[in-house]
RNA sequence: AGACCUAUGGUGUAAUCGGUAACACAGCUGUUUUUGGUGCAGUCGUUCUAGGUUCGAGUCCUAGUAGGUCUACCA
């Protein structure tokens, strides 16, 4: 039968493909995520964590994790950690132990020594700027470094001179001897090692002397044997250099390719950008729960398989592209629908009095914890003479299609009665309605509803002297705009979000959640999905809005307006 | 200005390498429902432009156009 419809590859998994046809590394598959450790992973990583593991688990390979730590002024060791972490929650194991491109120190070296002894690397004099001057420009063939042709003996006497701290920072570098008039900027006779009298995160004060990524990406690649070396779109022109010192190094032949990174609505990447978020105040530290980080969505309460569901629905393409956010809030949301156990939370709370309700009783209902599913079982929920329901859900005067509480109205409390609206109170001096006053039907009881009573409205509630009183954060997105990088003059903090956090102190909650944990993830009933923050202590619980749920609703009043 | 990359519905991706455009999200309509949630059904809408090759082009060729990347001792 040829109904299976064959499964289409993204143009990696065809190069893949194609490799293992014909043999290439007699089939090996070895992947590499090569994290610099700067920063907090953010989700344009989850794309590129996807796409390695991926990679290499469909085709029985392995993926390495190593930090490109070649620069020992941007990198600290608590960002190692966080990173460790965030991949793991992500849901991904890495092959053996971290590695590091530090490591690679020694091996980096001999590999300069053996450029400059092939006559394709020499000691450069000339300062950053002089370098830069004689560089030329795009479509201007550059010139030549009057040090360009030093001798094999001299360039090996100042390399070592260099590595052994005999100069001072930014004195000298050593470049590699390709082309000044090379139409790629990389190729003309690109800068390899740097002085930088600096302790590194790992090997301290060994060195004084650290090699460009240039000379420390590919050739680690090379070095743990990478089959398929996976990166993002702006690395293309660097390929050639790639290419250039596997060939000239003679070492194993590493493969790059480039694929476009994911861009989100709403969120930045840019790992200049990041920090300023961070250092400048406008969130509340790297996982604070607007970042686009992993630790931010994780806080967020976005779960890990929502991420790696919306990194396979968006695709792999060479591309630019910007991903609506609408469609990572449906893989959340999909993904929580399954797992997330119903709960009532009243956000906004109005007092319903069910009049004929007998004073002081309290009855447990029984309620089922996720329709989707069953597994998942059932609580008890006190019921009372007193409740909360939602402010929006009552309407003095409703119009046609309310389905909710009005005078003279009918609606079912979710899991509870059916309750009929006989009246309410309002203060006069702000118009406001302050209680509701309901009769219930006794025989209406969910599960055994003999009333006859119709209601076509369902409300969440919660009984007045059950409830837990809480603080509910309800976050949005971070800024105003879909691009905020992309409108040129304008600084992309201009359109930071300040209602992007708004703190909800008076939000009341069913008893059962005083036995959440931190990283609990609810459905607040009718509401969204929240999950326990951090913050929360026993006296004191803290949710974040993960994501609201679908309103058609509140669409259909903003299409009436 | 040079070189390189890219161009398919509102968004993203596919069409197994020339055989007559599809999937997901969003939108819209209906339906189910003790969540105005979920599910289900239906619907809207697409190959940058101009030439060329061919019986046949989203796929190949040429020329345009548009967008992106590159002139850090960052990665």
């Amino acid at each position: 039968m040829s109904t299976e419809s064959k499964e289409s590859l993204n143009f990696i998994e065809q190069i893949v493909e194609e490799d293992i046809a014909s043999g290439k590394h007699n089939g090996a598959i070895l992947t590499r995520f090569p994290p610099e450790p700067n920063g907090y992973l953010h989700i344009g990583h989850a794309k590129a964590l996807w796409v390695n593991f991926g990679i290499s688990q469909k085709y029985g390979g392995k993926t390495n994790l190593r930090f490109d730590d070649t620069n020992p002024t941007t990198e600290e060791t608590e960002f190692v950690d966080s990173i460790k972490e965030d991949i793991e929650w992500l849901g991904y194991e890495w092959d053996g132990e971290p590695l590091y491109a530090s490591d690679y120190f020694p091996q980096l070296y001999q590999f300069a020594i053996d450029l400059i002894k092939k006559g394709l690397a020499y000691v450069e004099d000339s300062s950053a700027e002089e370098i830069g001057k004689m560089k030329g420009d795009i479509g201007v063939p550059g010139q030549n470094s009057p040090y360009r042709d030093r001798q094999i003996e001299e360039n090996l006497r100042l390399f070592e001179g260099m590595k052994n701290g005999e100069f001072p920072d930014g004195t000298r570098v050593l470049r590699a001897k390709i082309d000044m008039a090379h139409p790629n900027l990389l190729l003309r006779d690109p800068v390899l090692y740097r002085i930088k009298h600096e302790t590194h995160h790992r090997t301290g004060d060994d060195w004084c002397i650290y090699p460009l990524y240039d000379f420390a990406h590919g050739q680690s690649d090379s070095i743990e044997n990478i089959t398929h070396s996976l990166c993002s779109l702006e690395f293309r022109h660097h390929r050639d250099l790639y290419d250039w010192l596997i060939e000239k190094l003679e070492i194993f032949p590493s493969r790059q390719i480039e694929f476009a990174r994911m861009n989100v609505e709403y969120m930045i990447t840019s790992k200049r950008r990041l920090p300023k978020l961070v250092n400048e105040h406008f969130v509340n530290g790297w996982n604070d729960p607007r970042m686009p980080t992993l630790s931010g969505m994780r806080r967020r309460g976005y779960p890990p398989a929502a991420i790696r569901n919306f990194c396979r629905d968006t695709g792999l393409a060479k591309r630019d592209n910007l991903i609506e956010i609408n469609k990572l809030e449906y893989a959340v949301r999909q993904e929580l629908n399954k797992t997330a156990p119903r709960v009532m939370g009243v956000l906004d709370p109005l007092k319903v009095v069910i009049t004929n309700y007998p004073e002081g009783k309290t009855e447990d209902l029984t309620l089922i914890n996720n329709p989707e599913d069953e597994s998942q079982g059932s609580r008890i929920l006190p019921f009372s003479r007193e409740i909360y329901i939602e402010k929006k859900d009552f309407m003095e005067d409703p119009p046609r299609k309310f389905f909710r509480l009005g005078p003279g109205k009918n609606v079912r409390l979710k899991g509870a009665y059916i309750v009929h609206c006989d009246g309410f109170v309002k203060d006069e001096s702000t118009g406001e309605v302050t209680e509701v006053h309901c009769t219930y039907y006794e025989d209406s009881k969910s599960g055994s509803d003999t009333s006859g009573v119709k209601s076509k409205g369902v409300l969440h509630w919660v009984s007045i002297d059950h409830a837990v009183k809480v603080e509910v954060r309800e976050y949005d997105r971070l800024f105003t705009e879909p691009s905020p990088l992309g409108h040129e003059g304008k600084d992309f903090l201009e359109f930071f979000n300040s209602d992007s956090l708004v703190i909800n102190d008076n939000a009341f909650v069913e008893p059962s959640l005083k036995n959440a944990k931190p990283g609990d993830r609810f459905q607040f009933m009718r509401m969204g999905y929240y999950c326990l923050d951090e913050d929360s202590n026993d006296e004191h619980l803290v949710f974040n809005r993960t994501v609201t749920l679908k309103d058609t609703w509140a669409k259909v009043q903003k299409k009436n307006n």
